[in-house]
DNA sequence: CAGGTTATTGCGTAAAATGATATATTTGCA
DNA sequence: TGCAAATATATCATTTTACGCAATAACCTG
């Protein structure tokens, strides 16, 4: 019972476009020919008409994209009527975050997930972000969420949820001028994360504006970088979905600073391998 | 897109016995077993209660029985429903037979293809029946209309259209007595096949009953048999298919002889491989 | 006609399926 | 109770298939 064929079929028919429908399937583009070739072989037809430059449905295709969906629902629905009958799917689930993220974006993906599967249970780790991807790498967590760093491990699927742009920070009290000139950031304190994504995006936006910083700390959590703001010691960089979820949101003010840093991109990491687990995957396709 | 899954679960779900399903699938207990419990991993549930002496299908089994009934009608449909559109399954099958199954088996078959494929030729050969399994095992032939032999090549897929008799037949004029004792048999003229499935089983016929018999004439061909039969020079051996569709079969009677000879199990054989391909896929369909 | 784009195809490697054999567990019968 | 038969599953070696990279060929655009 393999299904990807149907999956890859509809996303050609999509886009008519085998190197954005290969992507969308995340198999490469020879792997999608091939795979329409055998559809086309065992149906004895030909789906799409296609020269080197263009892609287009055939009247048989049209016919099978019907048949296609319909499919797809369908075992979808018997599959989901069997787990729902013996509601027991029971085992669990690993989910890792950072604090942030378990105020903001996991409440609702794991409020879903609870009421359509109240018998599997999920164990919930906060820690730091950065430690994200080689633990579901390491196969430790089953899903975490981060975010998408600049290049994905080919083992890992990632799952976008949202942006959220990476924004300086100062005290609210103002007792920090917002930098202009060369002059002026070389004078600022900045408070930066010690390591992680933010870090780097950071390092790449000074180094081509080049700037070197005054670095005043480095520490291990948006968090602290959000304290520290605020008490007024220098100015920081984080995520805004940070600031959203900080009691102390209302301490610090977000500085108008030019070119803005790339956003993150946030989403949840799982290992391809594990998403055949029907526990997994019953997460995954709640998203 | 492989739906084989689907078909061993129905089979299994019939006969509610593994070795009897993977019969009927043509695979091995083992494959099927495996099969079975991959349906079951990405469905997370489990289809058959099964101990080491029986199996029975679950509540959840029932309803995934609908629907892979549905889900394998439905795949046929739109096989079928593109094939019509396109009544371009150009392309030629080569059918392989003796001239006596062109007259009796092959035409309903043949008429019931072209009224559905029109468009597929059909390149009939005729000849040596015993050539048959070896046309096909070697590609020559695509399809072959044969005696199912006593030990069946495993890439061979045989369809049995139906039994014939093995039956001794006389002249039609009663010259010749019919053989009873031992010493009747040593001294009566026989006409035999002078290689293939029907002499073997003559042969081993003869061992059976300990007796040599007197061969007048080895002949390759069942008409040939018939003919010299029906000219008084002794009896012979052949399926009764041929008689029936022989102009000479009121030259000749069948003769009463015991035990009787095990029936020819007439049918269609095919490489296992070329079913993949849709055209002799369509034409086993029709069986 | 040149340059870039894009579906396809060869090919080497990695993964999966398959069947023969072995194993464990249960049932039937003595 | 103990022995033998039956049978679903596990293991392993082999074959088959799938996959992605790189090269190819065909086509559009300027």
């Amino acid at each position: 019972m393999d299904l990807k064929p149907l999956q890859h079929f509809l996303s050609l028919a999509e886009t008519l476009h085998f190197g954005r429908a290969s992507a969308a399937c995340h198999i490469s583009p020879s792997t999608l020919s091939r795979s329409i070739q055998q559809l086309e072989d065992k149906l004895g037809v030909s789906l799409f008409k296609r020269d080197n430059r263009s892609v287009n449905l055939t009247s048989e295709g049209i016919k099978f994209e019907k048949y296609a969906r319909e499919a797809l629902v369908q075992w979808s629905a018997i599959r989901n009527e069997l787990m729902a009958e013996s509601k027991e799917l029971k085992g669990e689930i690993s989910v890792y975050c950072s604090v942030t993220a378990s105020y903001s974006f996991l409440y609702d993906i794991l409020r879903r997930f609870r009421h359509r599967y109240p018998s599997i249970e999920i164990k919930l780790h906060t820690g730091d972000p950065d430690s994200a991807i080689d633990l579901v790498t390491s196969g430790k967590e089953d899903i975490a969420i981060s975010a998408r760093p600049d290049q994905l491990p080919t083992e890992i699927r990632f799952h976008s949820i949202g942006l959220s742009p990476l924004v300086f920070i100062g005290p609210a009290s103002g007792e920090i001028e917002t930098p202009q000139s060369l002059n002026d950031w070389s004078r600022t304190p900045m408070i930066l994360s010690e390591k992680g994504i933010g870090r780097k995006r950071v390092d790449r936006w000074f180094t081509a504006k080049s700037v070197k910083p005054r670095i005043y700390a480095q520490v291990a959590g948006n968090e602290a970088i959000v304290s520290m703001v605020s008490l007024g010691l220098g100015i920081g960089v984080v995520p805004q979905i940070v600031l959203d979820n900080s009691p102390l949101s209302d301490k610090v003010q977000i500085l108008d600073i030019k070119p803005w840093l790339a956003a993150y991109d946030v989403g949840l990491c799982v290992l391809e391998k594990k998403l055949k687990s029907p526990l997994i995957q019953a997460f995954w396709e709640l998203l």
